[in-house]
RNA sequence: GGACAGGUGGCCGAGUGGUUAAUGGCAGCAGACUGUAAAUCUGCCCGCGAGAGCGUACGCUGGUUCGAAUCCAGCCCUGUCCA
């Protein structure tokens, strides 16, 4: 449907990133004749980013590969605030010590998925590079950020946005603070045009207002005509919310999740939400995709295993990507215990299942461990057990469900 | 600062002195059916305990009462309007 002539167009919309972009046209000719520098910015609010991310991530990796520049933007200054976007309340704030934490721990993903420069310098015009946008926002200062910023903003229209009109609508309260953010990341757009001659800002579609502004602010303070690309909104087939498993957020981290439940995410996506997965997640070409999403029946199982392969080998390595594949193939296909599967460790003498069956994080509470006892879902080596009392020893294979499985090991 | 409305389990939302660990919906988990999918049907869904039972919980702190999420007082927070 669209006509685009820049690599960079054409690769994001034949795998589906584009949701909105302003002045399409544009920014096609710009990155037809030049090294556009694009960045996204994240902040810093867990120790790790999960796969909700993963699209923006992707993202920056899709405009270094079409040759363009991408710019990383850890928010150390605007994840003291807090984006107030489409949220239904403020988020509590982190301490500056939690957002130093965090952004070392959130930096090291971006290594897997794009190429940086030779040690922090840079190399080549596509290499990527890595900001915290705490360098310039905590060197604010207020009555002068006022008048040269502040005089752009009209509240009228900060008002108008529709990521802030949830918020008020439902009668819930908008801090001074949060409803700041969207200047600062205003504020962003335009510091990083001047020291990065960064065009192109690009987000998911929540960002749609926070980028626009900033667009606009580029252009009444320097008159440099700059552009923004936002995707969907990822969900499921079913309508779900994509990045959730029964452990919580999948996180990218290895830290936060292991390879292997990582892997075992991927794998289980659902038929409908293959051949998307493939395209935005993996950089397996357009017409492999196109065969592996016609895959029909039980044959599909193979492309999620692909897709859950790739996707690993992308953000965790080739080592652990297979180790988790062959985990899943013991245990699922040939019906013994795969050696990535979580571990318990007993003593010699034992450990009550209910125990185990928690420590291994299957359950929430020993509560919870009896109750799925009590339906008949828990397995110890393939057969069912219904006795609380039972004790597993090391050895034992455990599983709930048809799911979770996990080693019991010696202390 | 004033008037009014409100703060209930992960979320939404009932409940307005006892039978209320608290209706219902969503989300989640498990079972059946399958293909480690979806849809559907069924069960579960605060914690500790083998169990009887116990402990916590309806913004916070006190009070009234045999008994409070429910009544009273003070405080905190949020919204709307007024200053």
């Amino acid at each position: 449907m669209t006509h685009y002539s820049s690599d960079l167009l054409r690769l994001l919309d034949a795998r589906g990133y584009i949701h909105q972009l302003t002045d399409g046209d544009a920014l096609d000719a710009l990155a037809g004749k030049q090294i556009v520098p694009g960045y996204i910015g994240f902040d810093p609010t867990a120790p790790s980013l999960h796969v909700g991310s993963l699209v923006q991530i992707m993202l920056l990796r899709r405009l270094q590969q079409s040759g363009h520049k991408p710019i990383v933007v850890l928010g150390g200054g605007t994840g003291k605030i807090g984006d107030p976007s489409f949220k239904d309340e403020a988020r509590r704030l982190l301490t500056p010590e939690t957002i130093a934490i965090n952004i070392a721990s959130i930096k090291r993903v971006f290594e897997r998925f794009l190429t940086f420069g030779p040690d922090g310098e840079e190399g080549a015009p596509t290499d990527a590079i890595m900001v915290d946008n705490a360098e310039w926002l905590d060197r604010l200062e207020y009555v002068p950020f006022l008048r040269d910023i502040g005089q752009h903003f009209s509240i009228n229209r900060m008002l108008s946005f529709d990521s802030v009109k949830l918020r008020l609508e439902r009668e819930q309260s908008l801090s001074f603070l949060e409803f700041n953010y969207m200047i600062l990341q205003a504020y962003d757009f335009l510091e990083l045009s001047r020291r990065a001659g960064c065009r192109l800002q690009m987000g998911g579609s929540d960002q749609w207002g926070n980028i626009v502004n900033g667009i606009e602010l580029a252009r009444r303070v320097d008159g440099t005509e700059v552009y923004g690309v936002t995707t969907p909104l990822i969900t499921l087939a079913d309508g779900g919310k994509m990045g959730k498993t029964e452990k919580g957020a999948v996180w990218l981290n290895e830290e936060s999740l292991p390879a292997y439940d990582y892997w075992q995410f991927w794998r289980n996506t659902q038929d409908a939400d293959v051949g998307k997965f493939l395209r935005l997640f993996t950089d397996l070409p357009l017409d492999e995709i196109a065969r592996l999403e016609a895959l029909q029946g039980a044959e599909i199982n193979d492309a999620k295993k692909i897709l859950a392969d790739a996707a690993t080998t992308m953000c965790r390595g080739a080592q652990a990507a297979q180790s988790a594949a062959q985990t899943a193939r013991a245990t699922f296909e040939q019906g013994h215990a795969g050696g990535d599967l979580p571990t318990v460790s007993v003593a010699k003498a034992g450990l009550s299942i209910i125990q185990a069956v928690t420590a291994l994080g299957f359950t929430a509470s020993n509560k919870e461990a009896k109750r799925k006892i009590e339906e008949g879902a828990v397995r110890v080596n393939g057969q069912k057990v219904q006795a609380f009392d039972h004790m597993v020893i090391p050895g034992d294979t455990l599983s709930l469900g048809q799911k979770k499985h996990g080693l019991v090991v010696a202390e």
